[in-house]
DNA sequence: TCCAATAGTATCTTTAAGTATACTATAGCA
DNA sequence: TGCTATAGTATACTTAAAGATACTATTGGA
């Protein structure tokens, strides 16, 4: 297969998973299902609120995940991946399968260079 | 299969496919093969000399493309993907492939909320 | 002698992305 | 009465990515 480089809507797949949070947010919803925006912030080491929130803002106005609130005191709000979403998986598996293989590539070029 | 998240290696594919040229440059050199420097930059419409060298730069950096010098004047310079960077292109066609729906499911939500 | 072509650098400015920190509402509880 | 928990906003600041523009070396040809 051959893309046309004209015709090219990788920008649109990749836009969408990028940002510095994004990849690992989509993980653990895809792991755990449903999570509370608490739940996702203490998943998530390092992040904050207002990262989080834009994050999650982004992914559901893409309809990747859902979110629901429930009107009580403190504030309950689940996110969830849609079943749309759910079409990213296997991208995202075979991004980190990749990765995962780069990451060594990068280990024994490094060795070579040092010895 | 289910990633563990703290286990995520999706950034460092990731990080190859980002920047804003990166996929366009790739798409081309797999499409012809072989382009030279000013080939690519007729072929990108819009791309500056920094942000092409930039970008080529950082793609050799990673193993995924080549770069011949050959030594005449005027200078001529021509790239190439490797064979470690074609592992790349079912990542990029299946990203290719699901930008593509996702366009159409964009223009779908459009619709509905326009009528 | 001067211009064109190629593959870049160098420098500066603009824009986008991310970080840090403080602030909000509200009910239950000690 | 004041504290806690939750799910955010608001504002200011820093850093990274990208863009604009000018400059370089070299040689063959008009």
């Amino acid at each position: 297969m051959t893309i046309e480089p004209e015709l090219c809507r990788v920008e649109d797949a990749l836009g969408i998973l990028v940002g510095k949070w994004k990849p690992i947010i989509l993980l653990h919803l895809l792991k755990d299902g449903t999570k509370r925006f608490s739940e996702l912030k203490r998943s998530v080491p390092g992040i904050t609120q207002k990262m989080l929130t834009k994050h999650l803002r982004e992914l559901e106005e893409e309809d990747i995940i859902k979110r629901v609130v429930y009107p009580q005191v403190p504030p309950k709000v689940e996110y969830s991946i849609t079943e749309y979403g759910m079409s990213l998986k296997p991208i995202l598996e075979a991004m980190h399968e990749w990765g995962t293989q780069h990451t060594l590539h990068k280990q024994q070029k490094m060795n070579k260079e040092s010895s």
